[in-house]
DNA sequence: TAAAGAATGGACCGATCGGTACAGGAGAGC
DNA sequence: GCTCTCCTGTACCGATCGGTCCATTCTTTA
C-alpha cells in the first residue's frame, strides 16, 4: 500500500481544523479522514486514544505555541509594553483578523470542557497571568494590572464570539485596537 | 396513552437547557425526550421540522425574551441611563451570574452558525445598537456610543466563555462591575 | 354518548457513529 | 534476497443517530 510518510505533527493543524469547524462532537471520524486524507488504521496507528486523543494534542500543540509566542515574552521580556504590543499583533495574526475560531474557548463552552477540563483552564489562567505580569513590570499597580489582564483575555474571546456571529470579521480588529488603547502606559 | 396536557411553550426551556449543555448536534432526541419526559411522537407532533424546529423555536424565545426585557427599554426607556443599568442586572440575573452559557454566543461558534445565521446575528446586531441608541440618548456622542456598545456586547459573550472555561463564575461579576462604571455616564 | 381531533409512546427504519481487526504493502537493516 | 517493523486501507462491529409511522388514549364538542 501506498506510504505517506506523514508525521503526527503534520497532521495536527488539519485535525484543528476539523475540530474548529465541527466541534469536538461534530468532528466525525469520517470528517477527519477526508480532510487528513488518511485512513481510520493510520489514524489509530498515530492516535490509539482515538478522538480524545487528537484533540488533547491539537490543544497541547495551541498551548504549546502560545506559551512560546506570547506567554513567555510577557513574562520575560525585558520590555514589557513591547511585549504587550507582540501579543496583540500576533493574536490578531493567529486568529486570521477575527477569522478563525478559538478552539480552546469553543471547546469551553461545550460539554467536552469537563473532559479537557485542565488544558482549558490552564491556557486561559495561563494567558491572563502572564498578561497580568507584564502590565505589573510596566509600571501597573498589580490590582490594577489584575483586572485589565482578565478584561483583555475575555474581550479577546468575546470579539472572537461577536465577530462570527454577526458575520463581521472587522469587529476582532476594533476590539484589539480598543485594546491597545486600554493596556497602553499611560504617560 | 396517558396524557400529560403539555404546552408547546411550557417545553422551550427545558429545550433550552438541553441545546445549552450539549449544543446542537450533541442534543440527541435521547437526551430530549429525556429531559423533557415526552416521547418522540409528542416532539414531532409540537415540532414537525425536527431538532431544527426546535432550536429554532427557542432561540426564538431567547430573543422575544431579550428583546421585551432589554433591548426595548434601551431604545425607548425615558432614562437611558437607568436603562442601561437595567440591562446589566437583568444580563447577570438571566446568565445566572455566569453560570449559564449563551445558547446564541454557542452557536455562532459552531457549525450551526450557517443553519441559524440570520437568527444568530439579528440577536447581536439589535443587542449592540439598542445599546448605542441608549448611550447616545445618554449624551454620548455617536462614535463613543458605537464603539462602546459593540465593546459591551462582546465583553459579556467573552465573560461567559471565560468564567466557564476557568470554572470560575466570578469572572462574569467582575466583568458585569467593569461595563457598570465604563457605561456610566460622566458627570 | 358518539364522533373527531389532539396528544402520546414506542417499534421500527436506514444511515452514520466511534472503534477494532487484520491482511498486506513499503522501507530499513542485513 | 530476506525479514521485521512500520504504516495503511478497509471490512466489519455494536451502538446510536434523526426521523417515520401507527395504534392507542385522552379531551373536546355537540
Amino acid at each position: 500500500m501506498a506510504r505517506t510518510v506523514t508525521e503526527r505533527a503534520d497532521i495536527l493543524p488539519l485535525l484543528g481544523e476539523v475540530f474548529r469547524e465541527h466541534g469536538f462532537e461534530g468532528a466525525s471520524l469520517a470528517h477527519i479522514t477526508a480532510r487528513t486524507g488518511l485512513g481510520k488504521g493510520s489514524l489509530y496507528h498515530f492516535f490509539p486514544g482515538g478522538k480524545e486523543e487528537m484533540a488533547a494534542a491539537v490543544l497541547n500543540e495551541i498551548d504549546g505555541w502560545f506559551e512560546a509566542n506570547v506567554f513567555a515574552p510577557l513574562r520575560a521580556d525585558a520590555d514589557p509594553s513591547a511585549a504587550v504590543d507582540d501579543m496583540l499583533e500576533r493574536t490578531d495574526t493567529y486568529f486570521r483578523s477575527g477569522r478563525r475560531v478559538c478552539l480552546v474557548g469553543l471547546f469551553a463552552l461545550g460539554d467536552v470542557r469537563d473532559r479537557f477540563g485542565a488544558a482549558v483552564a490552564g491556557y486561559f489562567a495561563r494567558w491572563r497571568d502572564a498578561l497580568a505580569a507584564a502590565l505589573t513590570r510596566a509600571g501597573r499597580p498589580a490590582e490594577d494590572a489584575t483586572a485589565l489582564a482578565e478584561d483583555a483575555v475575555l474581550a479577546i474571546q468575546g470579539a472572537l464570539v461577536l465577530a462570527r456571529a454577526l458575520d463581521e470579521p472587522a469587529v476582532f480588529g476594533r476590539a484589539i485596537e480598543r485594546l491597545r488603547g486600554r493596556l497602553q502606559v499611560r504617560s
